[in-house]
DNA sequence: CTGAAAGCGCTAACAG
DNA sequence: CTGTTAGCGCTTTCAG
């Protein structure tokens, strides 16, 4: 489309415009719609009242010139940049896609986008290393140890917004977070095993530095003392959420003749490695030795036996916290602590019921600690 | 860590401030280290050249007032994002973390940032409904039908940087763009099919309007006339990439005694759903049967039996997408067509050398068509 | 309901 | 090697 605007002026001025072609700015729209640049933005934001007809004409303008509003000039002007980031500290399992996707639907509709970033920094060692911060979001989704917490200091003491996601802030800092049921989840797990008549439950733990780990075996060991098991200390061994590791602790227990009629591994992975080393030795899952795990990973229902596991509400975690964050951009206030149920999802590799396979059960939400 | 600056002013003038706790900006670190805004804008960007003992003094201003440059200033002063924008359809399968990891490695220490964006439109509707474009990205990457032709046209019309991944762009319009070798894989796998010394090759489709199917089914085509197989048309059907659709042409093939050796379908998950038909109908893969597919998507190391199928480097298409289109934003010229080979992964669904599972062999790059 | 003026924080283009 | 002058495109006052 080609238009041909003659400026009268006491020298013909002719301005050529391909619309569409150029690169538009709210002056060029206020222009054409005879207004200033003052009534589009009004119009654009929605922050002060424009004339029907005003706004007709604005509206033609803006499509005629295929006009974008610039984000960079609106963020230094309203000192808004309308972006949230996401830090993650690897991008390696559909378990993140379902945090973004949460994510994303909280924001929905919302005129902002979405920053991520994963691990790595960049540009002058000076400059407070900041891939994703106040200088391009208004506030910050941060993943476990996405970011080291001299970084959160700091963030916090500018009065960022920041919430966190699957990790507890530093006892002094109100951040507000999200976590999900690590410990109610491990002792409903082993309550489950329990019901299936087993009683020699062993445990393979995550490692000692990771707090979804350090909470599952709370749940382990308070679900046992609730069921009047004895803890048996053997039996409780850490596999690094590692999936050899996982199997050599059982290859060991069982070489040393350790008796046990369950493992419950503290994540998938490592239950994984649990199921290889029993059937390695010659021994039946579940029948022999049942073996269960914590995540729901993608592949754990495919696994021969299907594995029995404790699943957790990624997808709405992600949303939870994008609302919370939300919530502190617009300066409410967020709730500190929410806390997500798991459930745990029943296959076979648990023993019993299992014709009763993806059957799940909702618990209800208690504090951790 | 509290500062106090005293200006020698009539009125004495007190200035406290709490370093880090304010959002300084290029002129208070300017100030600090007695130098202009500019000269502290050269270091930041090895602009121009500083002096050792200056650049020392900004380097203490900067640390002192935990400064972080503000992007959308940059932005709209240099008229660069130095972010750039990845959309995706939707964001489901780990392939796509494959991709984005591609990327993220293709802009490392590139002081550049990655938006991401699945699907969704907001803001007001006249607005060019773009989450991401010119007014955010200095180009963008586009993954397979994330943005209509469109709209894709009234970006090229502005010149804004595109690359495009796995889809071709409309004939005349000169937007690089990475592919995959769908056709030659295919046309490996048919290959291995006929040394495994089979001849009734059928073939499950994808959808029509999809770009990969139509290259795969090609790669089948050739092969078969390659090898002088005769192409039995009611053995070729289409399964929509879906595992029902798959499972029941399969069924009803079986059913109307069709014979087949070996079925080729143009996706894995078809592949699960062919391989599940032909085990309800009390056959065996492969020893009836063969069944291969085409992605090697996560699950199908994992199925009964092991799924042989062509692999497509992911990752690399990502990095060198993102390679290309920072040639691109630095105003250099971009190959038009990056073409990335495939490779054939035996496992056991294909019937011989099932020892020499997870065997795979590269293949030459090749034009399509 | 609309407009004018000022400035957000930064960098380009010139000076020196 | 360093500083000055102008904006970038938008929104915020504050006036009508």
């Amino acid at each position: 489309m080609l238009a041909l605007t003659v400026k009268a002026n006491t020298s013909l001025e002719l301005t050529v415009t391909y619309a569409g072609n150029t690169n538009a700015t709210i002056d060029d729209v206020a222009k054409r719609a005879h207004v200033s640049a003052m009534t589009v933005s009004r119009y654009l934001n929605d922050t002060g009242p424009v004339a029907a007809k005003t706004a007709q004409r604005i509206h033609a303008a803006i499509v005629d010139l295929n006009y974008i509003p610039h984000q960079g000039a609106r963020a230094l002007a309203a000192r808004k940049t309308n972006t949230i980031g996401l830090i993650l500290p690897e991008m390696n399992d559909i378990f993140f896609f379902q945090l973004i996707r949460g994510v994303q639907q909280a924001i929905a509709g919302q005129q902002i986008d979405l920053l991520l970033y994963s691990a790595a920094t960049r540009g002058k060692p000076d400059v407070l290393n900041l891939p994703l911060g106040p200088h391009n979001t208004d506030g910050l989704l941060v993943f476990t140890d996405g970011l080291d917490e001299t970084t959160l200091r700091r963030l916090h003491a500018k009065q960022f917004p920041i919430v966190m996601l699957y990790r507890t802030p530093p006892a002094d800092l109100e951040i507000p977070t999200v976590l999900i049921e690590n410990r109610q989840g491990a002792y409903d797990m082993v309550t489950h095993l329990v019901r299936c008549g087993h009683n020699r439950i062993a445990f393979l733990a995550g490692s000692a530095d990771n707090e979804d780990a350090v909470w599952r075996e709370a749940g382990y060991r308070e679900a046992l003392a609730a069921h009047e098991l004895a803890l048996i200390s053997p039996l409780c061994a850490s596999a690094d959420f590692d999936e050899a590791a996982a199997a050599n602790v059982v290859t060991h227990w069982l070489a040393t003749g350790q008796e046990m009629d369950a493992i419950f591994a503290a994540d998938d992975v490592s239950a994984h490695g649990a199921i290889r080393a029993v059937q390695a030795a010659g021994l039946g899952v579940p029948d022999d030795i049942a073996v269960v795990g914590f995540d729901d990973a993608l592949l754990s229902q495919y696994i021969d036996p299907p594995l029995t596991t404790v699943r957790a509400p990624t997808e709405e975690a992600g949303r939870r916290a994008a609302a919370q964050l939300l919530r502190l951009i617009e300066g409410d206030s967020a709730e500190l602590l929410t806390l997500l149920p798991t459930e745990i999802i029943i296959r076979q590799s648990c023993g019993w019921l299992s014709s009763n396979a993806d059957t799940s059960q909702n618990h209800p939400t208690t504090k951790p600690d």
